[in-house]
DNA sequence: CTCTCTAGGTTGTATATACAGGCTAGTACA
DNA sequence: TGTACTAGCCTGTATATACAACCTAGAGAG
């Protein structure tokens, strides 16, 4: 199990940390590849594999003939950001709250066992949440957390912090997979939701840390309520957005 | 504009080529590091790189003393990369076939006339074109594009070329957004995409080309038969994908 | 015939070296 | 003072080489 890990990634996982222990800040100055040859004993190759792989990754940027400096992530959260459904709204100006449906142990099972990579009958904690916006319901979150991981779960509040919230002030989730769809909701989200006659967009996501899947959930969005937006590069100025351009009407004929 | 594209990059597109051509289907092998150095003339090492990063992309696997093999599922596109239907189709080893139902010169209007950024009467072309993959509809694509940036766009042949590779072909298209929403579908929605009581996936977009936005289009996906994926950081190989694991059961009670 | 083991191909990593090209500060010059 | 230029650091790429670990087909032993 415990393989020891190649130079590259270690020398990825030593800047990894002074990036998320606050020793290095977004802009900040990275050791460029000769000072890690210097300092950390490895040929330059490896210093250049591991610098530009936490680039490809996203986590530093680097210019030739200048140097490599840590990234501002916000570049790249604004899909991060709306992880925490409680940001996204009061970003919004508006009022979140949350009321908890159900949260138990449970021993993991069929695709939450899958998902996160442990054996069936795993201890796993499941939460049940609906998300309000201004008293509207906005998300249904399904989520199966590693009991490992969070084992102080069950206790916390999460009607005042979100379970993302939550999540991230344990450790950083340091990567995330997410799938994107468009359903017909069941009974009980139609009832959680308080929707009827309607899609439902539905993001399931895998969150990762240290390596390995703690968390899993499933979120459940009304589809006249609720959409994702995103750009492939700054739109900066006071355009008019394309989610303000858009509306409900559909094509004709 | 020509700058010389470094030869691991041509090495990464002359498999992607193979692969998306047919030469090369999911789970053949593709062609060793050594060989690429015999036929390629390169060393190892470019060779490797190639390879590497196409596995780290999900276009190949890589097995230690076996060899590197094309992916199976790549079934899903990424939920922020601009993506051409027909190659996402061909990637996945499918055959992409593609029907126009409408083509004509408009006088844009409404949200149209404000997606794209001009007055009320501009010309504008329409496309309606429905997509399948193995004959299966899978995506109603709905586009107008700006006229004065593709004047001969009625005249292209769009069930070989998709509109998508020929404006990208006029013109580089440099910026994106796009907003996803899940809807019910309506009656046209219903009869091009062969579908009943089913929720459609709808991807609205706009790009934008020399700081002007060109072209606005809503993709209407069948909610059964397609989803959106992303990863916010490599999540590495040799793991079951989230796509995988998630099945269509959902949440009861 | 069946089992074991090995040779050789394949990927994975690490190093040393080399040259090209971008960027900047500071020097030399006008 | 101001401008041009260059030395030096940085990243980006490419090659040759080396060794380790993994996998498989096939040779050889029983």
């Amino acid at each position: 199990m415990n393989a020891a890990k190649p130079r590259y990634q270690q020398l990825k996982d030593l800047i990894i940390g002074r990036i998320s222990s606050g020793e290095l800040k977004p802009s900040d100055r990275v050791p460029s590849e000769n000072e890690l040859v210097e300092s950390e004993s490895v040929s330059r190759m490896t210093a250049n594999r591991a610098l530009r792989e936490l680039d490809d990754e996203g986590y530093v940027e680097r210019v030739a003939g200048r140097g490599t400096f840590v990234s501002d992530f916000r570049s790249q959260s604004h899909l991060l950001e709306v992880h925490n459904i409680a940001d996204e709204i009061a970003l919004r100006g508006h009022m979140h709250s949350c009321k908890v449906i159900r949260r138990s142990l449970q021993h993991a099972r069929g695709e939450v066992a899958k998902a996160l990579h442990v054996a069936q009958g795993t201890d796993v904690f499941h939460l049940l949440l609906v998300h309000f916006e201004n008293d509207v319901a906005i998300q249904l979150e399904d989520r199966h957390v590693l009991a490992s991981f969070a084992p102080d779960c069950l206790e916390q509040d999460f009607e005042s912090t979100t379970p993302s919230a939550y999540l991230t002030a344990i450790a950083p989730l340091q990567e995330a997979e997410q799938v994107v769809r468009a359903s017909v909701p069941n009974a009980a989200v139609k009832k959680h939701l308080n929707i009827d006659d309607e899609a439902s967009l539905v993001v399931i996501r895998r969150t990762w840390s240290d390596g390995r899947p703690v968390t899993f959930a499933r979120l459940h969005h009304p589809g006249s309520r609720y959409e994702l937006t995103g750009h492939y590069a700054p739109p900066g100025k006071a355009r008019t957005t394309l989610a303000e351009v858009v509306q409900l009407e559909e094509l004709r004929q």
